[in-house]
DNA sequence: TTCTCGTAGACCGCCTACAGCATACAGTTG
DNA sequence: CAACTGTATGCTGTAGGCGGTCTACGAGAA
């Protein structure tokens, strides 16, 4: 994983607005994150990035800062930076959360809801069968992410989109292997949503969406247990400080 | 405004846990936003400001990151800094989300209400009633942002009542004037919803605050004509990028 | 006069270097 | 054997500097 490897992530040799080195960094830094290569509480090393992806501690320390605004990573001054540690208790919050932000979304798609608009999630939902239909877990865990991104943004209002959005990514952390579990169901429900928010009826897609996310949020519950998240031994070179407060 | 002044912010000659220098730079930039010194849309050269503040070029960056992750300002990649500059658009869909993360916390807030917590409420109804009683606008707003802060605290949903601060920073920056208007008004609703919590009644107090954030974002519908926010010039040295997307 | 092109200046993104603090460990003392 | 202290090492936070790019501006051509 080199410089130049890195840097050329968007593919063309020569781009009008050169992608700044940090959003490569934090790229590739929250896919490690996910892939779980980084593990939760684990304490990140400027220097230790630095050399493994070829660049000098800047965009890292830079990156590592986008990261914390996300979430992702926790900074301690002075003491460094640690992968995000997520507690059951803020995985409820933020599944409530979720539910909250999502189902206004659906509200309002409703509300404002176009023939054009509508067209796009239907075509969303094909494909989302397809993939369930297709065992392709992946594919149908990334639409069922565009569907809801397209459903937010057709609310029209931005702001809410792009809470909704930030907080759909953080929860996708915990529960990808849910979509295993429920996809089908999920998909159909997807439907009947799309329904709803072409019919223009507010309160049924409302009702709708409140109810599927705490589908996923049960299904996510349910199988806890079963696989929790692993996460970096304690004593993981350095400590974070106690009661950070 | 030199260095020295910046670093000793937190008052203790020495701190455990040395305040980074560019939380320092991140309030005092912030401060320059708030107070309208650096305007809406305005160029933000790193340079200028490293000198303004007596600090390098690096702390500067670090800041501007922070308060671009708040949406404070907006970073164009290869032109640098400028101050956010909000729309009427914006500024009515951070108001709508904030009405919606408000509402959510005063019914969890009812829902969880001790009375310790009530009693902490009780005690900021009553300093900022005195706040308005003696003409004092801007405590008045300070106090009534620990009030809201507090509900969402007491709402037991810790993802949500950061999601709620931030919005609510957000929109304070539009409507500080707003609170010269609706002072007594606003504290006599907030009494009201007070007692909704103490009361354990969801649904009035969701009702109560949902009400509330409307009046005051009626008021600041009101006044925006009357003040709107003054912005830069455009030619403010750099241009920012046609279009960016 | 208006458009195009070339030049100079300014600024951003990144790298390297250094000072200071935090942690870990070994040696010492009770 | 346990607790404490001094020292060494690693890391963070900040400074300063370099190369490349973008903007602004003036000269020349249509």
């Amino acid at each position: 994983m080199l410089r130049t490897e890195l840097a050329n992530q968007g593919a063309a040799p020569k781009i009008a607005r050169p992608v700044p080195l940090r959003e490569s960094v934090f790229e590739a830094l929250l896919e490690l994150i996910l892939t779980g290569h980084l593990k939760p509480g684990q304490h990140l090393a400027e220097s230790e990035l630095a050399g493994l992806l070829g660049v000098s501690r800047q965009p890292i320390r830079e990156a590592l800062q986008l990261l914390s605004g996300e979430g992702w990573v926790d900074l301690h001054p002075g003491h460094g930076a640690f992968v995000h540690a997520p507690t059951v208790e803020e995985a409820d919050q933020l599944l409530a959360v979720r539910t909250l932000l999502e189902t206004e979304s659906a509200k309002l798609a409703a509300r404002h809801s176009t023939p054009d608009g509508v067209q796009r999630l239907r075509a969303l939902c094909v494909r989302g069968l397809a993939a369930v239909d297709a065992d392709d877990v992946d594919t149908s865990v990334a639409i069922n992410s565009e569907l809801h991104a397209a459903i937010t943004e057709l609310s029209g209002n931005k702001v809410l989109a792009e809470l909704a959005s930030l907080v759909s990514r953080r929860v996708r952390w915990y529960h990808t292997p849910v979509a295993r579990k429920r996809g089908r169901d999920s998909w159909s429900e997807h439907a009947e949503l799309v329904d709803a928010i072409a019919a223009a009826d507010e309160d049924r897609a409302a009702e709708i969406m409140r109810k599927h996310t705490e589908h996923t949020r049960d299904s996510y519950l349910e199988q806890r247990e079963a696989e929790p998240i692993e996460s970096a031994p304690e004593p993981t070179r350095r400590r974070r400080p106690r009661s950070p407060k």
